[in-house]
DNA sequence: ATTGAAATGTAGGGGAT
DNA sequence: ATCCCCTACATTTCAAT
């Protein structure tokens, strides 16, 4: 586990709310040189805080109007179950995220299609014959607001 | 609408994977000039297909070991109980993301606490203060992974 | 007071836009 | 032409001795 400091977690909370500006624009906001902002930011890549950057697409700009969040129980939960669905369903593209989770259900999936039509068919082709399915329940995204979150 | 072609695609495949990479690196690897290659990727923002970038935190390593989430049913679902919730719930810096859904759950939330004892607080506090809650749901998350999805 | 570690600043080259 | 990333090097700060 990392120590940060004051200005590190300005730094998180700057980037955030806007991963486009430079280590130079960052550093004159907080009275910081472009080199320390920049050492900062790459030390709290190395330590893992930041893990990545990554691009925000808009999926209808795309043709995939339909986003529907699955939740899903296997019917039998041994380690062979987890790994057989979790190796299954990486071979399906329009799964954008895979949710291990505790709970009312095994697992959470994001899911994309180009419209309801679409989405049957990959239900019912693709999701209901992964291996071990059992109950899966169905949320259609209507809209989606993300926040920052806490930092410090 | 805008029509998207090969090139379009190979670009958002390539930045999706590693949003960090230059123009004239891309380029590079699709045949393409770097200024070339620079208009496609100013012109996909503002066609508005690439809608931002965004930087990935772990939220362990910031001292948020726990991730849960939330599915909520409003007890109410007029116009005002819709906005009354999501004013409200604006207010909750743990809440990470607040997906408006239709199907079982009118509302899905991904909350970030310190541990258990601090979701607890956050459940009872806050979540179950909020105007209108009815059933809520919980999973918590065991581990996760982003997949690209698909472009075209 | 002195030393050593850590962080900062200035300056400059190389590359990208 | 401008801006940004990145490194090198000298300087400062601060804690511990």
């Amino acid at each position: 586990m990392i120590e940060l400091d004051t200005m590190d977690r300005a730094i998180l909370r700057a980037l955030v709310a806007d991963a486009t500006q430079s280590a130079s624009a960052l550093g004159r906001k907080l009275g910081l040189s472009q080199p320390a902002t920049w050492r900062r930011i790459r030390r709290l890549e190395e330590a893992g805080v930041i893990t990545g950057r990554r691009l925000e697409l808009d999926a209808e700009k795309l043709g995939f109007g339909v986003t529907v969040f699955l939740g899903v129980k296997l019917a039998t939960k041994g380690r062979v179950s987890l790994e057989d669905f979790e190796r299954a369903i990486s071979a399906i593209p329009e799964v954008q995220t895979v949710e291990h989770i505790l709970g009312v259900f095994d697992y959470r999936l994001r899911v994309v299609a180009r419209d309801i039509t679409d989405f049957e068919r990959i239900l019912r082709r693709r999701i209901m014959m992964l291996p071990g399915v059992g109950d899966v329940e169905a949320n259609v995204l209507l809209s989606e607001e993300r926040r920052p979150g806490p930092i410090g």
